[in-house]
DNA sequence: ATGAAAGCGCTAACAA
DNA sequence: TTGTTAGCGCTTTCAT
């Protein structure tokens, strides 16, 4: 700006006010903007971010926390959060915790260094007072998929009981009697509120869960379960499993077991799967709209930026997708 | 800085060495480290990123431009990348262009802008003035996947004609002898390289290409040719489909001819696929070691930005994954 | 072993 | 309509 300035006479200042879009609140004179513009262009000039965001005391850029980048999850999220960001002149910072506290730590230090204006995550433990205290500190933080205890800090998630209900109704309508329920760990809300979800809708139908278990959201945790499940007697003639990993190692325990889809045993998952159609059993899906998620989180998150209130809670709606 | 030198009786410049652990470089008493920190942390003090970046003309943060994060190999890549960004103390700002060129642009503007140190991406065209003078420009770029034509700019990539090796290789081997290729736009070095390396295999094994088509590497298009395929007459024995889209694709058009896997048709794909082992036909996959692409184009990356010479090219062997 | 002073590139309050 | 000036929080050079 300085060489700008020089080579055409005019104050730094001023070419600051051209060059940051403010020549009509300044009231710039339409030849002195055009210089300005013409020689920045010709001395390819181009800001220097670091400096304002320095100077303007926020850097325009967020930073989002997910789980694992490798389950389509996430990815749709951040996907969406990205969507919103970009259409409001936002970068996103996307930080893969893989479940790890220290990472997350690292996202919300990043808050507190102004290297972000704000930050979107699912908060790894119940109860983070280093959390809390961020955001009492009135650093702008919103939750995505599950809400920490205590803290009245926004949550944008699917409805996850809803979904659960969506489940047991389809089963149920398929005349099932025998639903066991393969879920993830009680101290995650998520899986907290799948099964009360679960548990709701069975009673409402008058049916007694054929199993209800919680095991690591692995493919492998449960295979081993399900395994056990399908061999125990009397055999359940349905499954639902609470989430991608649950419901992949569910089908790989079915296969390995040589029943029949659905004839003997149906299942439904949470989290829809791409190639559903391509499988060797049909499973019907509870889908979120994960896009969503990330976009409403982000939008919710600018509100939280201008000080603004916002609900407590966003839920979106879950869909079945029967196949 | 202030308030702490203030409290303390030092001056800023003090507090600063001691903070950014400079203690020993300035030979600071071991007690008035103590001090400094004790004070440091009794008024939570928190270093300005924002300022620090601009005072040192650096970010510490990368930028990486992905085409398609819901598309494996582009997460993989990524998540590989922050591992390594992570290691070393930076922060990776990851960018899903959908393949549009103005928000790969957007992705080197940051660079221009000083808002990260260096800039990773899969150049959209093959000729790019922009990135070209960029580069020449001395910013850090370096390319994965494919590389820009005319221009030594470092590409970390696997080697995509080696995959079509193993791939015939494996067809061949089966005693297959109608072998057709489905790819993607030859526009894209990615693809062109893939088809070298299944005409080259083809002619060492002395087979002719039972068809070679491309496509835009969607499910949709590779459905619709694949389709055609089959019905046609001779038919191939077996297909090799040269990404993870032209792969489900061919599966689904597989799917509605009912011919069996891998007796009547028997299928090779590029990109591996996570639940394989569920899918209703065996499928034989080319699989990339993702992860490693994204860890060692951080690296040269970071080579790049100490001034180092990178080498041209960074190949990684691709896997055979039978099923 | 510590401090004074300059300056990074920009915005904004205020002056002219 | 344009310019002067101060200052954001930090690092670094040079003095002491």
């Amino acid at each position: 700006m300085r060489d700008i300035a020089e080579r055409l006479g005019l104050s730094q200042t001023t070419v600051s006010h051209v060059l940051a879009g403010n020549h009509e609140r300044f009231r710039i004179s339409r030849e002195t903007v055009d210089k300005v513009w013409r020689m920045a262009g010709k001395m390819r000039y181009r800001s220097n971010a670091l400096a304002r965001a320095f100077r303007e005391r926020r850097s325009r850029s967020v930073a989002l926390a997910v789980e694992d980048l490798t389950n389509p999850f996430w990815t749709g999220l951040a996907v969406g959060a990205e969507h919103e960001a970009d259409r409001l002149g936002y970068t996103l910072v996307v930080s893969n915790t893989g479940g790890s506290l220290q990472k997350e730590q690292q996202a919300a230090r990043m808050l507190e260094e102004g290297r972000v204006d704000g930050l979107i995550l699912a908060p790894i433990r119940q109860v983070d007072p280093y959390l809390s205290e961020l955001y009492r500190a009135g650093r702008p933080i919103v939750q995505i998929d599950r809400p920490l205890r205590n803290l009245d800090v926004a949550c944008v998630r699917t409805d996850h009981a809803a979904g659960s209900v969506l489940a047991v109704e389809h089963l149920a309508g398929r005349r099932h009697a025998r639903i066991a329920y393969v879920g993830g760990p009680l101290r995650v809300p998520t899986y907290r509120q799948r099964r009360e979800g679960f548990r709701r809708a069975m009673r409402r139908r008058g049916l007694k869960p054929a199993a209800e278990i919680a095991v690591d959201p692995t493919p492998e945790a449960a295979h081993r379960a399900v395994s056990r499940l399908l061999s125990g007697s009397p055999r359940p003639s349905a499954l639902y499993t609470a989430n991608i990993w649950l419901t992949l190692g569910a089908l790989r325990a079915i296969q390995e077991s040589g029943l029949a889809v659905p004839a003997q045993i149906d299942v439904v998952g949470f989290d829809d799967i791409q190639m559903a159609d391509l499988l060797r059993y049909p499973v019907t899906t509870i889908a979120q709209d994960v896009e969503s998620i990330g976009r409403e989180a982000f939008k919710v998150l600018m509100q939280v930026m201008k000080g603004r209130k916002v609900p407590r809670e966003v839920l979106l709606p879950p869909a079945l997708i029967v196949r």
